[in-house]
DNA sequence: ACCTTCGGGACTGCCCGTTACT
DNA sequence: AGTAACGGGCAGTCCCGAAGGT
């Protein structure tokens, strides 16, 4: 990947995450990452070619988060799945950058996108599902991480701070429940 | 809410539905509803007040989903956290309509419209920990169905049917559990 | 028709005449027309209707020119040819408007827009042919005046003046040839 | 005209011919060229450059044919008419590539590029005059020919292949009647 | 001789909302 | 309660040509 093309990625996730999707475009972008849109369309075909772009990029700082909490998280059945949980209670992970629920609106409206991020779910899943000894309890586990993660994407917060310190610790004893008994 | 409204905002649902909401614009509407753009105008003020009335229409089927499900499920503990968990896996529900994933980009751009989503889930939220002897377990619960009910909206398939009853089964026999010991 | 289509079209045509197939933008054409481009798109669904709507002009103009043209011919065999040619000569006749040149540009680029002058192109010959004794002689002179309005189209002027008139009493000549003999 | 030349007009006459002028981009005929717009700009200075080349190889091309049907045609008055003749009914004709038609739009933008085209016209009718007893039925029969071709041209057929042919010898004979009288 | 990158400008099509009219 | 016409603004896309490297 270009320095270039990084850049206007960059760029393009600043406008999102400051503006909002509906103020990301061609132009805005270009004029952000210090170009013309001709030399934006030269890297990126079309707008629908940068979002994908901006998803992936996403996608990839998720995974790195994921693989840093997996390597901070105590070997040991669940691992994963810890890492998993710690990663959506992460509050400098990226839902609150805000760019996550913007990309989203873009996903619906162009279901070709849909593809990487299924994808990416998978891998996640089946990670959980590897080092777990009862493989439903680690999907529950990923629905409700995804569910929370769904919330602050949304910007609905249905917990305050205490409230979501709380249910980090029930959903972290919930999975360890399940290493012995079940 | 008169009856051209409503002939309104069903068109609107429709095309979203079938089409995407790129494709949702004031004139296409007034066409399915079989009227001029000025006529849906003279009854919504403009464009986002139509997605409003889109998002309230939804939120009320919803509900309307829920306490169908409430009704039909045995008094005693849990019953609110098990009629959301029969609504989330109701093969009937929104989400497969399209339309919820449709509208959350309408939101994701207007931030207005949170505040009546917002007020849905907090709803639903207090009515699961109402009847819950642990609330944690209800709002987990809760949580693990948003992120199913995400996944749908998404066309994200994680379970096939099989897995996914095995799921269903599994979510409600964790909430029995919490009926006891805790 | 509306008056302000009517409008629109007169108002393409003249950018047409003036500057050219590649001036002809909408927003030039709306200007022209003393509307906005919106206005314009509201009458033309896209500029390629435009350009429909400015063919088809121009065959009724041809159309109209034809007429009079046998209606001031003498009744007899070949009227319809020696009305042919009295428009292909015609000075007065659309090629030299410069419009018929450019529009040819547009058709060649859309093929769409074939089917409506293959049709007119029909008429005229089959007119052509039916007070015609010989079939073919009527065909060639249609041929070859074709070739003549194509040249005018195309601004490649063979013929002087004087060769001119040569040509068409030539012309004329091998048609009233053709109405004993044979 | 080096080769390189020669493959960038090549490539640009496919494209033309594949996908109508509107596709004619340098980026496209660089591509099918095997090579990049910045190599084709090399060579042509500007696109209206390759645009002429273009023409000045379709001139030369009927040029060539022409020359094949003159010398396949016997000696003796209106040899040139005839080939002319012949080469517009020649089903191996440049129109039915459809570039002709295609650059027709070109040309039609670009004035410049008339003038290479009339010089043809000119010469194609100056050699039929040379030779022909009747300059006016020689130049008749020029114009005849142009219609055809341009009919063909436009994709606009009036006649069948019945009909091609006894038009074919409608007008070769009527220029064989050009020998003795007139 | 040829390539990569980029600037700049133009044009199409879209869509919301207003106005005048009924 | 509703329609037709229109204005205004703008995003996406395209493409030519230039600049500078190799």
């Amino acid at each position: 990947m270009s320095v270039t093309r990084t850049k206007i990625v960059d760029a393009a996730m600043v406008i999102v995450r400051d503006q909002g999707v509906s103020r990301l475009t061609l132009d805005e972008a270009a004029k952000r990452a210090g170009m013309s849109k001709g030399g934006v369309l030269y890297h990126f075909k079309s707008k629908d070619e940068l979002v994908r772009g901006m998803v992936q990029r996403m996608l990839e700082q998720c995974d790195a988060l994921l693989q840093n909490h997996y390597a901070a998280e105590p070997e040991g059945a669940y691992r994963w799945s810890r890492a998993l949980v710690r990663m959506a209670f992460d509050p400098e992970g990226p839902p609150d950058h805000k760019i996550g629920g913007a990309l989203l609106a873009a996903v619906t409206v162009n279901p070709d996108l849909v593809a990487p991020i299924q994808a990416a779910y998978d891998s996640w899943t089946a990670r959980a599902v590897s080092d777990s000894p009862d493989p439903l309890r680690a999907k529950l586990v990923c629905m409700a991480m995804d569910g929370y993660y769904f919330q602050r994407l949304m910007g609905i917060s249905l917990f305050n701070e205490r409230q979501r310190d709380q249910m980090k610790e029930f959903v972290l004893n919930m999975i360890d429940a399940g290493k012995s008994g079940e």
